[in-house]
DNA sequence: ATATGCATCTCGCAG
DNA sequence: CTGCGAGGTGCATAT
């Protein structure tokens, strides 16, 4: 991983033009290739990257500044170090114009082990499968991914009267949520196999908006609590 | 800005929970006081962040290493220098257990003078707006942003024969444009003023499923050629 | 390979 | 402040 601090103009163009006007600011360029250039605000987004895979090549500036050259716009004749040319796989540019590198250094991390999460809607949905009973008593699961033409439905329950039921689970409760658990159910209620579908909108938390659609459209709305779910969990049914 | 590389174990709780085992690993500090970790590969997306506005709080390990703390766990007595906690706005967490600094620099970077953009779905508005002829012969525009009580239409138009249609425009066309479309089109077509309205999806593409949608629904779909737009453009209807 | 949906999404805008 | 939509979304998974 290479560090760099310099004043730079970057100009990117692929899906969209952007500009970054002559200013201070970090570059990371990593054992990937990859190259991202940093403000020094935001934990999140780089202010322009280019996502492997991707080529850069440098060049000494006075190859490249000529009047038809975006890199020559704005500079005000601040004179360049390099030019960087980053090509990504689509064919979209980045092109950074060095003029004053205050920081260069570079650091071998090797590969990292990576990240283990915990918490996310899969882990939700094994928990609700493995426990269909949080979701009304006596109720029973059909199967989990229950496929249709336009996607897998979270889950396909029968309640205590043996009439089937589609759940839809997320962590959040928003919404298109509810959007799509409502196509689901078109669909389910045109298979004559099925008969009747009601449906079930499950979150840890579910957006008053929200709520206020599945009732209009009939759809029942549980919150869901993750560590109470996990307390019951069986150990053997863990995803990690 | 503040950037470390060093060998480090992270653990974040909050939306969710997760586990970095010790590694070599970029740490940034920023002047906002947000604090990200970059692995060597990947040019967006941190393996860890946390937002601002949090806290940073470090403390000697010796203070903190205790049986009970989550940062123990899987350390195998590697000694530990500092640890960090860094405490988001929600209550969120993020624990840095430093084992070996190999690189601590500071630098002055100063405000970021800002990004600027071209190309977005607001300029595909603007060139279709100027060029209704293009969405079909005959065609007029009766205006941009076309309000209702959910919110703005992208465009309403007359056709040939004085019919409204309402033109819901994006970059990509996908599924929950269609509905984003069909909740208009239901508001609009309640409007007496204004008599039927039909509708049209027009994207530089459109998903198979959102194309199927929509014609199930009487949507009328159209692919906009960006740069063939782009070259009838009308210079002063120019954005920027 | 493409397509579909999730994300500690982030970010900006409007009500 | 919340909701909603856009993003150069990125990213993993299933097809």
């Amino acid at each position: 991983m290479r560090l760099l601090i310099a004043r730079c103009q970057v100009d990117y163009a692929g899906r969209l033009t952007a500009h970054l006007p002559m200013a201070t600011r970090l570059i990371l360029v990593k054992a990937d290739g990859s190259v991202s250039i940093h403000a020094d605000d935001r934990a999140y987004k780089p202010l322009n990257w280019m996502s492997p895979p991707c080529t850069v090549t440098v060049r000494p500036a006075d190859t490249v500044v000529a009047p038809t050259d975006p890199a020559a716009a704005g500079l005000a004749g601040e004179p360049l170090t390099e030019v960087w040319e980053v090509k990504g796989r689509d064919g979209d540019t980045l092109l950074i114009s060095l003029a004053e590198v205050l920081h260069d250094t570079q650091h071998d991390l090797g590969i990292d082990p990576g990240l283990q999460k915990d918490g996310v809607e899969a882990h939700l949905q094994v928990l609700l499968a493995a426990h269909p009973e949080t979701l009304g008593p006596g109720w029973t699961l059909v199967r989990r991914e229950y496929p249709t033409a336009i996607g897998p439905v979270d889950l396909l329950c029968r309640d205590a009267e043996g009439a089937y039921v589609a759940v839809e689970i997320k962590r959040r409760g928003e919404i298109d949520g509810v959007e799509q658990l409502t196509r689901y159910l078109d669909l389910l209620n045109r298979d004559p196999l099925l008969g009747s579908v009601r449906g079930m909108f499950a979150a840890q938390q579910i957006k008053p908006q929200a709520r206020v659609l599945a009732g209009d459209r009939g759809i029942a709305c549980l919150t869901v609590d993750y560590d109470v779910l996990r307390g019951t969990d069986d150990p053997t049914a863990r995803l990690f």
